[in-house]
DNA sequence: GTCCATGCAAACTGTTTGCACGCGC
DNA sequence: GCGCGTGCAAACAGTTTGCATGGAC
C-alpha cells in the first residue's frame, strides 16, 4: 500500500526534520489498524528503537494532528486515541465488557451535518459519532459488568 | 416544571443521606440549561454555600451517573460536561471559535442505532454524536481562530 | 554550523481518594 | 450514636513543557 511512506512524505514535504525517532512513530501509527493510544504507540515504537520517548510519541502526534494527517478520538472517555486519517469518513463502536473498537460508516451522519447546516446556520467541520454497548461476544455478558461498576 | 425536585427525591429514593451540599449540587445541576462543567457547578454552588467542594461536587456527580440520571460529554475535548439526563435524545454542536454548544435533535441517530445493531449484531446502549465547527455568528472569524492554531 | 527535535523530569489539568471530623438519620 | 458524607490536601493519569544536549540538514 502506498499510505505506508505517506505519512512520511507528507511529513517531509512541510520541511520538518525526519528524525530516527519521529520515522518509527510514522511507521507504527501506519501498521497500526487505526485507534491506538499513546502508550500502545509509545510501546510499539519502543520495538524498535527502546529510547524513543512518549514525549516525542506526543509531540509527533500532536504535529500531525496539526497538519490534519491524524484525528484524536476520546473512545474509552479517560484518555485519547489516535488514527491516521483516511479518505472516507467512519465512526465507532465500543464495547463496554470486552473493549474492542469496530468501526463502521453511514452516509446517514452526512445528511445530520446538512440538516444542521440548513437548521441552525452553522458551518461543520468535524462530526464524531461514538456509539457504545456490548459487541456480539459480550451480549450476555452484560450484568456481570454492571455489577462491577 | 416538576423535574426542579426530580433529582432530589429520586436520590432521596436511594436512600442515601440529603446533606445541604448535595441539595445545593442538585439545584445547580436542574437549574443549569445542560452541559456545564465541574468547576461552573462549583461555582454555582458557592454562591449558595461557599464551602461547597469540588470533590463533593465531584462525588454528587459520580453518584447521579451512577443512577443514570446525570450524562457526561466530552465536548471540549479537555474536560467533562455533565446534564440531567432528559426524555428526548439529543446531541451537540459546539462551536470552535466563541465555545457556544448547540443542542439539536434528529430520529437519525436512531436509525443509525438499529442499522448497527442489525449489521454487526452489538447492543447498542448509548450514542453520543458531537459535531464541531463554526455557529452562525462566527462563521467569518474560522481563518482567524486557525491562524491561533 | 544552525536550529529543530530529543530525553528527562518537572509542571500542569482534570479528577479521585485517604483521612479525620461532622452531621443526617 | 452509627456510619455515610464532607473538606482538605495529597495522589493520580494523561498530557505538556523548560532546559540542556544531540543530530538532520
Amino acid at each position: 500500500m502506498d499510505t505506508a511512506t505517506g505519512l512520511e512524505e507528507a511529513y517531509r514535504a512541510t520541511g520538518r526534520r525526519v528524525t530516527r525517532q519521529r520515522r518509527i512513530v510514522l511507521r507504527a501509527l501506519e501498521e497500526s489498524d487505526g485507534h491506538l493510544d499513546a502508550e500502545a504507540l509509545h510501546d510499539r515504537a519502543r520495538v524498535h528503537d527502546p529510547d524513543v520517548s512518549l514525549a516525542t510519541v506526543y509531540r509527533t502526534l500532536a504535529v500531525l494532528k496539526e497538519m490534519g494527517l491524524v484525528e484524536e478520538h476520546r473512545l474509552g472517555e479517560e484518555h485519547s486515541h489516535y488514527e491516521p486519517v483516511r479518505d472516507e469518513p467512519h465512526y465507532h463502536f465500543t464495547c463496554r465488557h470486552c473493549g474492542r473498537v469496530i468501526e463502521f460508516e453511514t452516509p446517514l451522519v452526512e445528511r445530520i451535518r446538512k440538516e444542521l447546516s440548513d437548521k441552525k446556520g452553522v458551518s461543520v467541520l468535524a462530526a464524531h459519532l461514538h456509539v457504545s454497548g456490548y459487541c456480539s461476544d459480550c451480549r450476555g455478558a452484560e450484568e456481570a459488568v454492571d455489577d462491577e461498576a
